[in-house]
DNA sequence: CGGCCCGGAATGTGATCAAATATTTTCCAG
DNA sequence: CTGGAAAATATTTGATCACATTCCGGGCCG
């Protein structure tokens, strides 16, 4: 089968074929998390059979797997599609990540090796070069795997796995609130917490990943409440 | 298709056809819940789709989603199986169980009516009957049942299912820790919890179900802990 | 003890049937 | 005669299954 796709984030032994579901799940996760599927699309399980070349046992079982984590939801007969976030649902990611990101990051801190703070200053300088080239793409991408390191630093895989399943909650709409402020303006405290995390301050580092959280979703809040007021395209 | 076990939680319309691959996913879901299937006991499609008399996509289907929600274990090669819990697991539970549930169970207290309530205590006279029967089985559904009321009444349907799915982590091996206490040693701060919730003291609440969960996941901490440290038997 | 073979299990495909949506046709009121 | 609602039809899509294929693991033989 053909996927265009690249798969991110695949550490699979150079030897081992991995299976179509699999793949298919992750190019749909992909698709999902930053935001190339909008808000309220339809997800067809034929369409895509046939857009992917695959057959349909193997779409099944990714789509199956993708609304068992909220990236997609049953729209009760039996249609799927990309779920429409509300300002309340805004509100649960926002308190959800306040918890998770702060704990996560607290205990990565405690763990973090030299390298590990390389690698995520590394990750941290290619995000700043995305946003001053507009990369919107870019920085999403690059933003989700700087927190998502942070979260496997922590030694922590189930706390990690349900945090990382947040992500897709919101990153539909996440696409859409930074198309319409742009990306100069999005402003994080990766520094600082990257500067806490060398200090070993765990507690200092917890509070800025805090307000970085904060601060992204926040805007996400208000861009929602705002839009979805007036005009209300269902 | 014969379906034996009961399906709880069913609140499906009266004329809609539930599909079959939500039935065996339910089915599933209970077996792992309630610790009818062991820790590290293998799970095989075709197994299943033997003994239930289905077709494997379904059954397919169904297994992916329970691996999605880490109800089961994809093995790395193709072998799926009900995980098995380490200590470390259980201390996750626990941190992410001491944060959703008092802060769900204060949602839940400022919006509980008085009906809420009374099926509440319905629920946790009935816990107490089985617990005085011995009946291990009617104890674990009964439990799950309450605190799944509480997390419903909290009006945060993310939350509450993240919340829910970290049931499915600890389900078997609970079980099995139950199994060795036995049913008569099974205290719990529900009466606290809903005396709180009727004054509405949300803090009070929320400091009652905080000590209900460390309490009972403490013990199945212990429990493992005494367990596997001798005999392995992998 | 290591390599080979075979049974069984997972993966992948397409066909078939049922259900739901979209489209067209029909029919009646104004 | 026209507009529109309801009924009938057509098409798309989902659900399930049977089977072909691939692959892993365990047993057997050298």
């Amino acid at each position: 089968m053909r996927m265009t796709a690249q798969e991110l984030t695949s550490h699979d032994m150079p030897g081992a074929r991995v299976p179509a579901h699999e793949l298919i799940y992750r190019h749909l996760r992909a698709l999902v998390l930053f935001g190339d599927l909008a808000p309220g699309q339809a997800v067809t399980i034929q369409g895509l059979s046939d857009r992917l070349g695959a057959g349909m046992t193997p779409v099944r079982e990714a789509i199956r797997r993708l609304i068992a984590e909220g990236a997609l939801e049953f729209q009760g007969n039996r249609r799927v599609s990309v779920p429409r976030l509300t300002v309340e649902h805004v509100d649960e990611l926002i308190v959800a990540r306040q918890w998770f990101d702060p704990y996560l990051t607290e205990r990565a801190t405690t763990r973090a090796t030299a390298e590990d703070l390389a690698r995520l200053t590394a990750l941290d300088e290619m995000l700043d070069h995305a946003i001053a080239q507009g990369d919107l793409r870019g920085y999403l991408e690059l933003n989700y795997r700087f927190h998502g390191e942070i979260y496997n630093l922590a030694s922590a895989p189930i706390l990690a796995k349900v945090a990382d399943g947040l992500w897709l909650r919101f990153g539909p709409s996440l696409r859409v609130v930074c198309g319409r402020i742009g990306t100069r303006n999005l402003p994080d405290k990766h520094k600082d917490l990257l500067a806490a995390m060398a200090a070993g301050d765990a507690a200092g580092a917890a509070s800025a990943v805090r307000e970085d959280v904060t601060q992204g979703l926040e805007q996400v809040r208000e861009s929602l409440a705002t839009m979805c007021g007036p005009i209300d395209s269902a």
